[in-house]
DNA sequence: CGAAAAACCCCACCGCAGGTACAGTACCAA
DNA sequence: TTGGTACTGTACCTGCGGTGGGGTTTTTCG
């Protein structure tokens, strides 16, 4: 890797680890700065301003999250043939993922700029609003599946299913920081598994 | 109301306002006293620090909330008897209320704190919690009542099902401002109601 | 090898926001 | 009339985001 783009990723490690222990704005750059050994100059030759460093830590967030839900989700259905049996396994998978993070999930920086939003500009914004679409999109591909394969036991929009997920996971992480517990946002996400299960598994008896 | 709770109560209406529109850290302390017609002094008379006042936008938020949760719950006790029509009742009901909020739920001002941690100090969090804490408790009744009239059709556990409807409605908030669509919120509203009814409905057929 | 471009460092400075300190004042109640 | 409550006014300190400009090292490429 060359010189510079490493100190930017090193600049955005240290900034991420930040970020998500003590929120966007309570991280100061002069912090970042000291941490990752460089000027406040250096730091402004790699970022305009505050904004841009958000910027790229949302899209390198984006970026990782996907490679990680892509590995969870192909891993779940190398284990089942059946896409609701997939499904399932993919959310038990995502709920101990979540419950091994140590302290809990570390927040998401996307809900980070979502409660901050005058701090951050109009492409911050748009980069997180492409992040959510695109939950959205590749959950709709795996319940699309699984509605072609079973019925559904009540009338209930696949758009809004899709975003179910997204929003179980923002809305445990916001639940377990304002309690203190961190398993809250696994055990919302094995509620989540029980109602797919509900929706689509063919009652027996 | 006397002279100084009649200050008190205006300083904290206009941060209101600001905080639900653009967040904590962006509405500064000169807009607030701007708005309220009073001096820098005059606030800090009232409140030793922005913690302060965060503290009470949080404790003020919270009678309101509840009293809304009573009234709504309430209202749907007397449209039903049954314990599970009730509380499908009042789920509708609060969804239509989402619904009706110009431009969907204002935002939650417990995530704002959540989301902004350094920024307050334990006591904020301290109400944070107990909020949380009062509407698993409140859940946690209906569903007692729910559970002991009707079979629950999985496993699952009743505090984990109340933390959901909070988490849910939080979720909805995050994934609505951060796409835009203010009408999210009320969907996942209508979809956990619809999860409630199939964990607990009779099956017809 | 040499020059240009990239990747920084150093430092002085600005504006804004939170917050402090403290003296003075208007009003109301006992 | 006295004393507390509810302020106003002014001055000042700190930390942070951000700017400007000059200087230095390191890399790259002809």
């Amino acid at each position: 890797m060359a010189r510079g783009s490493e100190t930017r990723k090193r600049i955005l490690d240290v900034a991420q680890d930040s970020v998500l222990a003590k929120g966007f704005d309570a991280t100061s750059i002069e912090e970042i700065v000291a941490s990752a050994e460089i000027t406040k100059s250096g730091f402004f030759y790699h970022f305009r301003d505050k904004n841009a460093l958000a910027r790229a830590l949302i899209e390198r967030h984006i970026e990782v999250e996907d490679e990680l839900f892509d590995d969870l989700l192909g891993r779940a259905r190398e284990l089942s043939d059946d896409p609701l049996q997939a499904a399932l396994i993919g959310m038990k998978l995502l709920a101990e993922l979540i419950e091994d993070m140590p302290g809990g999930h570390p927040g998401c920086i996307v809900a980070t700029a979502v409660y901050q939003d005058r701090l951050f500009d109009r492409d911050v914004h748009e980069a997180n609003r492409r992040a959510v679409l695109g939950w959205r999109r590749r959950f709709r591909a795996m319940f699309d599946e699984i509605a072609q394969a079973y019925p559904i036991h009540d009338e209930v929009d696949l758009d809004h299913l899709s975003d179910m997920v997204s929003s179980v996971i923002e809305g445990g992480i916001v639940m377990s920081r304002a309690i203190g517990e961190p398993r809250i946002t696994a055990q919302q996400v094995m509620l989540l598994r029980s109602y797919i299960k509900m929706l689509f598994a063919p009652r027996i008896q």
